[in-house]
DNA sequence: TGTACATCAGTGAACGCGCGTTCACTGATGTAC
DNA sequence: TGTACATCAGTGAACGCGCGTTCACTGATGTAC
């Protein structure tokens, strides 16, 4: 209804109110927790716009959860490469590329909680989540080619690395008011028994 | 507002409706997944009562959800406790408590989703929750007191045990497309691997 | 045995609210002449 | 240099909907006398 303070976009920078959009529904997501709680109104209300504004660049409130998810996970994405490819060594790369997903997860927990629990994921397929699997399964092969953990399959190890660290991460997101130890040293353990990787 | 087939329960028998009420909102939460999205209205409708009809056993929204989702618990509880009970060795008996957990969780993807993922946790604390946690503890000591596996923190042990596990069927209910291994192999090697049972 | 009545189990209308989406619109700004 | 006009960026009223909750109520049933 009523517009905000916010002024007009200059003629041609029609596309700068897309990002604002954009940054304030990843602002309210991280807020609530939960894709479907999140209303289109509430969005608009946030960039000081009305509500039919939202409609100029997106077809409707799934599109524009959608486009606000991706964005994250993009972030995401590009850190935990920048992370892993700070290392040479295979097991340091691994190390980080691990520490550093869980950390910015944890440390964004309501957008976790779209990202990897809301029914975002039975309502739209994500493919772009498919290359951070992948990526794991990448490092630990180098691992393994490196002979620097004991033998094994790098889709097995992988997939057993990356459930317990989504369950430490859905854990301590789900659970906020619990007293726990730094997630770094669960983590380590969890390198350490399901990889093999010397201590 | 226009009352189902169902008729009234006789004199004395008030409490009855409750249970159905309770049953239904389990439904439509095993259906949904999410305790937010679940309406009052919706559950009086499943039934075939007046709206209103709710408010003679809840007060509220919020404690319908809460007691179906403790109702939901308690036969949990009592499932995994058996399991467990069926066995005397210590080993095969945790064996059977995770597994039962597990099992019965992922069938029940919805419910799982509200018991550990949705908002209600922060809404709410669930006390009943806790002594699951500490079953888990208690018969990971009773595996290092008989020495079954190698010596170890029984707290850290139990930890990272219902982490991992925790993780494996968080994934697989997000995630239900996918195609998996059965649930009882990867936990397996879970067991396997972060406790040191001799395979 | 009959009947008045209290109680129990449940109803239905109504309230105000926030929602997603549609529609016709406004007014500033850049551009063609 | 001035001006008509197309376009761009965004608005505001209105729609129908389902929601949680309140309130006064109804009518069957068991019980006291």
């Amino acid at each position: 209804m009523e517009a905000g303070t916010r002024g007009r976009n200059r003629r041609g920078q029609g596309e700068l109110l897309r990002s604002e959009i954009i940054a304030a529904t990843l602002r309210l997501l991280e807020e609530l927790g939960d894709d479907q709680a999140l209303s289109l109104r509430a969005v608009a209300r946030e960039v000081g716009i009305a509500a039919t504004s939202v409609y100029l660049h997106f077809e409707d409130r799934d599109q524009l959860v959608y486009a606000a998810v991706e964005s994250f996970h993009g972030d995401l994405a590009a850190a935990v490469e920048a992370a892993e490819n700070a290392h040479d060594d295979p097991v340091a790369a691994l190390t980080a590329r691990v520490f550093t997903l869980a950390d910015r997860l944890q440390r964004h927990p309501g957008l976790f909680k779209v990202l990897h629990e809301s029914t975002l994921n039975q309502r739209a397929s994500m493919p772009f989540k498919q290359a951070m699997g992948e990526g794991t399964v990448t490092a630990v092969q180098r691992c393994l080619d490196a002979a620097l953990i004991p033998p094994g399959d790098a889709h097995e190890l992988a997939l057993d690395l990356r459930t317990a660290v989504h369950g430490a991460v859905s854990l301590r997101v789900n659970q906020p008011g619990e007293p726990r130890e730094p997630l770094t040293d669960q983590l380590t353990r969890f390198l350490v028994k399901l990889l093999g990787i010397p201590t």
